[in-house]
DNA sequence: CCATCGACTTCAGCTAGCTGAAGTACATCC
DNA sequence: GGATGTACTTCAGCTAGCTGAAGTCGATGG
């Protein structure tokens, strides 16, 4: 067996330091599943099924208009977990999910949660810190759409993928970028031509190269 | 006395079903608090006093970008609770808070909530519903930022203004729902003379009265 | 009663970023 | 190898909403 699900969820800020009461009752619950890229995972509005996990795959978080226009909230990469809030709370999901690209995922039913949560106070406290970092990067997401430019979100966004894989890989294509970046694909390319000329970046269709890491986060404003 | 803390505490959505020994070790901890008009509370990034309580006034809670553009993520008025997130995972305060009118408020240090999370079950499971509402408005914020136009958007904090006395009362002017919209105040009357028109709602310099609701809503799209 | 001040409104420009269209590079499939 | 499709880029308008300035209303204070 090639993966392991114990293995990985151990590693999740949910179960560190975790004993292992929670954690088997966790992987007797896990229900696999599996989608294509562009396959919707769930609507808005729907009762949740549970809290997912990525095995491998992208999948992105999004809201829609009336008019169709679509703002990706997250996007989300492998040994990721989603849809936190609805498990916890028991409540319908706050926003869709489909997949950017085929992807294998786990879903752990609900019901499990509140039980834990209340049973157990060390879990309790890893959830409350694992949604207290949701309510920031939320705070700082609308920061960034509110105070800052395009070419200021996109600079930022680069530093990010430095980071968090889940940025880039297939499926992740600029005009799901610019969905998140509530910005057009055509705007994206405006602002890394811009940002290309100070010499922080160098690119071409496929690939971006950062080649001074300190010009990138002062247009940043970091 | 005319105003009694334990009272209002266990109106609170934390207290909700709570047993009295969180509440006592509450009360006990509060430390009393004034604040003029335009008082800086707390600034983002210092280590947070606590969760704090407003008896009476208007509270802002706001970034700043390094221009001095300020965008108000939240409006807080009597008896409601801020910067609860500091308070549950222990980090630094997200944000800037002051008050927007002359106000009293409660403050209850940090220390004592993690301690009741992992002790009490049922405490940490409102904790947790408590903050999984919280990233649920976060989310409602980002749509209506990214997706809907001012119109919109001031369609729908007019009809938020009748549930939650926060968003109207001494202090909260104009500029300073301009800057919870992420508008100006010039763009706000604009939008409310487009409003009028239709016929939703009738206004003078000092008061909004709706008079359609139904015609509001769709204005809000909802 | 008049002066001052803060909040609100209106208007004339201006601009960041959107829209739509056209063109280019690359991958996949027959 | 050619055909088709998908991402990406570029450009020429266009527009929602911002900026700055000027004016109005009403409250407060001398």
């Amino acid at each position: 067996m090639p993966f392991s699900l114990a293995d990985h969820l151990r590693q999740l800020a949910y179960f560190e330091g975790q004993n292992s009461a929670v954690l088997e009752r966790m992987i007797h619950s896990a229900v696999s599943h599996s989608a294509s890229a562009g396959e919707t995972l769930f609507l808005e509005g729907e009762q949740a099924a549970g809290l997912w996990m990525i095995q491998t795959g992208r999948v992105k978080i999004y809201k829609l208009n009336p008019q169709g226009q679509e703002h990706i909230l997250r996007i989300f990469g492998d040994y990721d977990t989603f849809n936190d809030i609805s498990a916890f709370d028991g409540g319908a999901n706050p926003a869709n999910a489909a997949a950017l690209s085929d992807t294998q995922l786990w879903v752990f039913p609900t019901h499990v949660f509140q039980e834990c949560i209340q049973r157990d106070g060390i879990f309790a406290l890893r959830v409350v810190q694992v949604l207290s970092g949701r309510v920031r990067g939320l705070i700082r997401q609308i920061e960034n759409l509110t105070l800052y430019s395009v070419t200021v979100r996109v600079a930022r966004l680069l530093l990010n993928q430095v980071d968090d894989p889940a940025l880039t890989g297939t499926g992740v294509t600029r005009a799901a970028l610019a969905a998140h970046l509530a910005t057009t694909p055509q705007t994206i390319s405006t602002a890394l031509r811009e940002i290309e000329l100070t010499g922080a970046i160098e690119f071409d269709r496929h690939q971006i190269r950062i080649l001074r890491e300190d010009l990138l986060r002062s247009i940043a404003m970091l």
